[in-house]
DNA sequence: TGCCAGGCCCTCTTTAGGGCCTT
């Protein structure tokens, strides 16, 4: 059974070589932060080559390019790495459905499962934030004023500002409605639930 | 040959269409 706290967690994203594993797309970087009662402690990130070039619009979106991918360990290696890293843990990602669907494309080819369930911090903010400008993770950064340095597009980075803006949202739910110890189901629900209905749900939850 | 992601979410909706997000 995975960790039902939601300050225990892996925070996670790839760069890929497009939009869909169905359709032959394959990753080229994982990056990952473990997050537990609200610090980072540990964290991975591994180039793996796809057996095949990345596109011009690829190595210039995410600044991986095909001479970097040359010497970096094959995906089969690099995700097994990774199994380990995350363990039985709860994973996160900003629109979870993206990264989910490479995970379970990556560890379906060296027969791996795991227990963890995902959260989305895009699906969360879209109810938290409803005046953000737009919710895409940079937009989400700015807006909450969360420190950042690096460059966005790269695995590592882009999991470590999600691992903020998720303990940001964590810290703002709790400030606002007198939440504490916030169960990862309980952010499961709220991800789901009409915009209109998040309000009471928080304020009648307990 | 022609097609080409997909889940979420809103609305001029539900016998549907299109924008938002991710690479």
């Amino acid at each position: 059974m995975p960790n039902t706290n939601a300050n225990s967690i892996v925070v996670l994203d790839f760069e890929t070589t497009g939009l869909s594993p169905q359709q032959g797309d394959r990753a080229i970087e994982i990056g990952a932060v473990k997050i537990v009662d609200g610090i980072v402690v540990d964290s991975f990130q591994e180039l793996m080559n796809p057996g095949r070039p990345v596109s011009t619009f690829i190595a210039e979106y995410t600044g991986i390019t095909n001479a970097m991918l040359r010497t970096a360990a094959p995906c089969d290696e690099v995700m097994d790495s990774f199994a380990d890293f995350i363990g039985d843990e709860n994973l996160l990602a900003h629109n979870a459905s993206f990264d989910k669907k490479f995970l379970d494309a990556e560890f379906a080819r060296i027969n791996h499962n795991y227990v963890g369930e995902f959260a989305c911090t895009l699906l969360t903010s879209r109810r938290i934030y409803q005046d953000a400008p737009n919710h895409k993770l940079g937009t989400l950064v700015n807006y909450k004023n969360l420190a950042e340095d690096g460059t966005f597009h790269r695995a590592l980075f882009d999991a470590e500002m999600t691992a903020k803006l998720w303990l940001k949202i964590l810290e703002d739910i709790s400030e606002e409605y007198f939440l504490d110890n916030i169960d990862f189901k309980l952010i499961q629900k709220l991800s789901l639930l009409p915009k209109a209905k998040v309000a009471k749900f928080l304020q009648t939850y307990r």
